[in-house]
DNA sequence: CGTGTTCTTGATGATCATCAAAGGTGGTGG
DNA sequence: CCACCACCTTTGATGATCATCAAGAACACG
């Protein structure tokens, strides 16, 4: 299980892929594929395009949750903040994910992006109603939950019982993962997250995951060849330490 | 959150407690409370009542997903193995807790009993119809599985970012909370899991768990009156290093 | 081209894992 | 009822991993 993105990635996959959105021209949320056509320009018409900087927020940990966002373009990390001002990155979404639902009335972590995007908010009270109009999105919404969940567990796994190494292995290899699942071809891929990004989501400090970088790159396991992006050259490799070096 | 049973405590506050189940005589399951009276005596005409012993399983990681339990009485781990035979534990339920709904056909995690206990177990396929037939009970699962969710990032946050001190007095008051929610009286609190269990929850060893509940005693902060037992003298002294330890 | 941010690398030390052994507790059967 | 045994817990000694502190290098951006 992918502790990145397996949320956004199953509605996507439940859904289809590539699919143009009538009102915003890109491709669908995850949310509206299961609605009728009439519908589903229903809650286009209600659904703002909207796009933002690197570094802003979709919305802050405690905030009213009045919207559901979906990632058309972009990388968010999701952020927990602890009293002290240090943070843990609890997941990572990307484009075609589902951003901040929630039954509760507040975001009970952050949304950041990590780059610049755009993306599609639908307001809340809207969403709840259709939910009531359509079942299947409410047992959408279950499904995605709960893949979620057996996400941050195996990210529970690695945070507590793996080395640095293999807890960079497995972020490494979640990443291919989720481009895999996003069909992005090639084997190169995008890192849009910065080492202190990386750090905080693997319980480790940014020295920590640079000493790391560094010696896959020495074992020729991984290529940077640009800022931002990675090649995972040995993944037999990488998968090893995963398995093995946990004892 | 409460890392430690959100998921049944969300169910069991939503329904109501207290129930006399009609057909095993215990409380009723989380479960059955939306449903009205015909239907509940239809589910609870399929639900079985079964015992367990000690270390029992109620079922493996990867078993087919087969029934869905309500914990009646007894606590049970649930555990994530990894290759070499070490486990996570990614929560503890406890009395009224639902145990093992997952939409897909396995179970993600194992559920081993840490006490004798008593289950209301019912058929997977007799849920999902019953889940086709009222949406407020797929409604009622939706929560219960964000609650969930935050309960486990919020687990991330700790076992990713604190010292193991303030890990094990993260793991205390969330028992102590657990057991309030569960309307148990008393200042003293049943932990009915070992140094073993609870090591493995926090990531770990159980000689540095048990060095810390050394640590608290000597401090006077918690006090154990007997095995399976702790009361927690100083709450405040454990707040202050969850928040305070954290740097 | 300069400035701020990110990344790398080194030196040092603290926290926690590991290895080891002994004391405690509960349960079982003689 | 006692004795034995398995399991759990405690405590100590040692060392590895990783955090911390520090400084310089690479890079992006204006």
């Amino acid at each position: 299980m992918n502790p990145l993105d397996a949320a956004g990635r199953l509605v996507r996959d439940a859904l289809g892929e590539g699919e143009i959105c009538g009102t915003c021209g890109s491709r669908v949320a995850g949310l509206c594929r299961p609605l009728d056509a009439a519908t589903l320009d229903d809650v286009l018409a209600e659904a703002e395009h909207v796009t933002f900087a690197a570094r802003d927020h979709l919305f802050q940990e405690g905030d009213k949750a009045g919207h559901v966002f979906t990632l058309v373009t972009g990388t968010a990390k999701l952020v927990r903040l602890l009293p002290d001002g240090r943070e843990q990155v609890v997941g990572f979404r990307f484009a075609g994910d589902v951003v901040g639902y929630t039954p509760s009335g507040t975001y009970p972590f952050a949304a950041q992006l990590l780059t610049a995007a755009t993306v599609c908010r639908l307001d809340r009270r809207r969403l709840d109603s259709l939910m009531r109009s359509y079942p299947a999105l409410e047992r959408r919404f279950l499904d995605l939950c709960i893949q979620e969940l057996t996400a941050t567990q195996d990210q529970l796994v690695t945070v507590g019982r793996r080395t640095a190494e293999a807890r960079l292995a497995a972020f490494l290899l979640s990443l291919a993962e989720s481009g895999r699942q996003r069909h992005l071809p090639g084997p190169v891929l995008d890192m849009p997250m910065t080492r202190a990004d990386i750090a905080d989501f693997l319980g480790l400090t940014l020295e920590t995951v640079s000493r790391s970088f560094t010696a896959f790159r020495r074992r020729g396991w991984i290529r940077e060849p640009s800022h931002g992006r990675v090649e995972l050259l040995q993944r037999q490799a990488l998968t090893e330490l995963i398995d093995g070096d946990a004892d």
